[in-house]
DNA sequence: GCACCTGCCTAATAGCTTTAGGCAAATTCG
DNA sequence: CGAATTTGCCTAAAGCTATTAGGCAGGTGC
């Protein structure tokens, strides 16, 4: 009975490799057991169940990519902000698509609230630092980009975009651009048509 | 031994139904089994297996969109049709969540080819002939506009827009005039920043 | 060196999935 | 109308995942 040195960390951590190797909703724990040489049982005293180890995993995944988001806006300003923050989601979704997918889970309320979801949602207000925007449509503009990283690349990973002409990436480059554009010249509210 | 009328396509209904009340990823034939009073094995005569019939709920899903779709669209232009089509998928997507998520499964590339989903990107592009777009940029205008439905149905069915002001209605128009405004006038590529 | 605690184990229950083979109801046909 | 056939739902069984309870031994602290 060699102790394996099991830790609610390790398991975690693990449990994103898995998710990236075989997607995130085939990260159970039986495999999870396997890969450490373990019986399952043995799982359960670091991780409560299995919702629980999917938290982790998510917890994980946001706190990745609000610190690779960090990194990337540290020095930047307006466009060039703007695109290395939308850089760093779809280049972290196809680099770990499981653990994207993890950012997805939906979390208890206190999770999130312990979660990086705040830092996202600053990053982005940072980024429209850059542009002349004010409330509410500052907050506009944050749901905007949000829907756009993560519509684009939830549909670029779902394979939506490949098999066809042009490829992603210019797309994705010429969106930036028109998001830009867009940013500089935020229009007001329009009437209803009639 | 009464014969209770299975059919694919009974089961294929009920199971979207089940997916709207549960959610898509709990349903399960065991539980279309409970709600027909039939033993689970019966269902394998209609259905091959577990992912057949989630199959069969994201072709249903994606055959109501695209209707629903094209009915929002007949008459319309411009604006008015961005809104109408845009707005199809929200509605659908906050009265039937478990079928909007049955919509991401991923088919197989034959299911994929059978689907709807070839009407959907027709209708995007129907929508764009009310702006003065051509190739690539269409396809590119294409991409956004399905990135930004997607992702903020997305985002606005997780919870991420509720509890916060503004009100999400009001960010989804000021969204679409951002979106009109910006498709009437689509900048052109970008040279690199230095 | 001893007691304790912690980590992994065995055992058991329960649910979902899927396949094989059987009987009876519905349908077809003489 | 009754026989033959098809078809629909059933029983049985095996395999996998999740989860809990209780046990034993290895490492730790005194």
């Amino acid at each position: 009975m060699a102790r394996v040195g099991l830790t609610r960390e390790r398991l975690v951590r693990a449990g994103a490799e898995l998710a990236d190797e075989v997607g995130f909703d085939q990260v159970t724990v039986s495999e999870l057991a396997r890969r450490f040489d373990v019986k399952v049982a043995s799982l359960y005293s670091h991780v409560r169940n299995s919702d629980d180890l999917k938290s982790g995993i998510a917890l994980l995944a946001l706190e990745e990519l609000a610190d690779r988001g960090a990194a990337a806006l540290a020095g930047r300003a307006g466009k060039d902000a703007l695109t290395a923050l939308a850089n760093v989601y779809r280049d972290y979704a196809r680099e770990h698509p499981g653990r994207y997918s993890a950012a997805q889970w939906r979390l208890t309320p206190e999770e999130a609230a312990a979660s990086a979801g705040g830092r996202h949602a600053g990053m982005t207000r940072a980024i429209l630092r850059g542009y002349d925007l004010t409330e509410p449509d500052q907050t506009h503009a944050v749901r905007l980009l949000g829907s756009v990283f993560h519509g684009y690349v939830s549909l670029e990973l779902a394979g939506g975009f490949s098999h066809s002409a042009p490829d992603s990436q210019e797309s994705w480059s010429r969106i930036l651009d028109a998001l830009d554009a867009l940013l500089r010249n935020w229009p007001a509210a329009q009437p209803p048509t009639r």
